[in-house]
DNA sequence: CGGTCTCTTGACGGAGTTCAAAGCTAGTGG
DNA sequence: CCACTAGCTTTGAACTCCGTCAAGAGACCG
């Protein structure tokens, strides 16, 4: 069993080993390739997602079939389209697999029971949200405070992991500009680095 | 007694008129000017507000001193900094008044004592934080997906609102770009229009 | 080893920014 | 009630950065 995820568990909701067990054996276990969907536009998201091993993200497909990824997760990370999750409506994002990924997720008809059998599973619940909202507002505040350039360096020294680990074409989208841009702006910082 | 508040709390809580009457009772009530902040940077939000009446804006000032407005709230509608309220750390945001507004503001320690004493309100607080977490994902895929000319003409069918009553520089602020900029969208639409 | 995907580079065009200045508008005080 | 002023909006010119199109170099996989 996922020692990361009953450690996070216990940190959330105050339950009996027992019942933490209980509650993980909830959880089904996905294996993805790379490049595999979790997720594709026009079905409700049913499930809460908990990435044991790899990264995913996720992003939208606008008209002209370019890719706009909203957010990249890895190992230990949580994620859900909360808003087909929450609304029950059919979704508009895709859940992409960068990396050959293990997910255990866990279905909302689950966590609705949980909800009304234990009223501490709320607070997992409020949790949950609290913590998407907050990551989504941050992201909010980026895009409404920093050029394309601050955005690229303040994610190198917040979250090198990205910049380790996903390819630069996916970084651009991430950041809203083209490959082409992001390419100049890494050897624009280059320049500047070494001439100083 | 706000008759618009009343009904939304029924729409949102399973709640008696008399406990729902004790519930507002314990909004209170400010008066604001126009230009007036509900919140400054530095401070802790401790309460969740419902606007009675009036406009408010929250925006955040960078380092150059330039206000980058993250959004606006009208007549009944509900707003307050959750990063703050949610972490108890002080908040980077400022709440302005950008009309006379009369505010009904709830405080976090009744909101949270509620919690406790009836569990039907964790469903008022959870339904808060959805209906922030949507708006957010909205705005975040608009900054992702659109352009500045296509997030202004977005505002103007969706929140005609907005372009009625807030001053261009706000607007410009919001839509992520500089009133000059705003200026010239706005001609450039106003002569494709009569071109056409 | 060939092909595909990724990243980089160059030239050009376009949209937003900057700086400066000139109308407008609305709120204030006389 | 009018006049004045401060703030808002528009306009112009020069500049910057990103987007587009096109091409080439490099990396990875079968």
């Amino acid at each position: 069993m996922p020692e990361v995820l009953h450690q996070q568990l216990r940190q959330m909701i105050r339950l009996s080993e027992a019942e933490i067990e209980s509650f993980i054996r909830l959880f089904t276990i996905r294996h993805l390739k790379k490049g595999e969907n979790l997720l594709i536009p026009g079905e409700i998201c049913r499930h809460l997602f908990f990435i044991r091993s790899g990264c995913i993200r996720y992003y939208y497909t606008s008209d002209n079939g370019e890719e706009h990824t909203g957010q990249f997760f890895f190992e230990n990370g949580w994620y859900t389209d909360f808003e087909s999750y929450l609304t029950g409506k059919p979704g508009t994002q895709t859940i992409e697999a960068i990396e050959a990924s293990v997910i255990m997720q866990l279905a909302k008809t689950d966590i609705d029971r949980l909800y009304d059998e234990n009223p501490l599973f709320e607070r997992f619940g409020r949790l949950m949200i609290e913590q998407g909202f907050l990551a989504v507002k941050r992201r909010n505040a980026s895009f409404l405070n920093e050029s394309p350039e601050e955005r690229y360096l303040e994610l190198m020294r917040t979250r090198p992991k990205v910049v380790e680990r996903v390819a630069l074409h996916h970084i651009a989208s991430y950041l809203g500009i083209k490959p082409e841009s992001l390419s100049r702006i890494r050897k624009r910082l280059q320049m500047q680095d070494s001439g100083s």
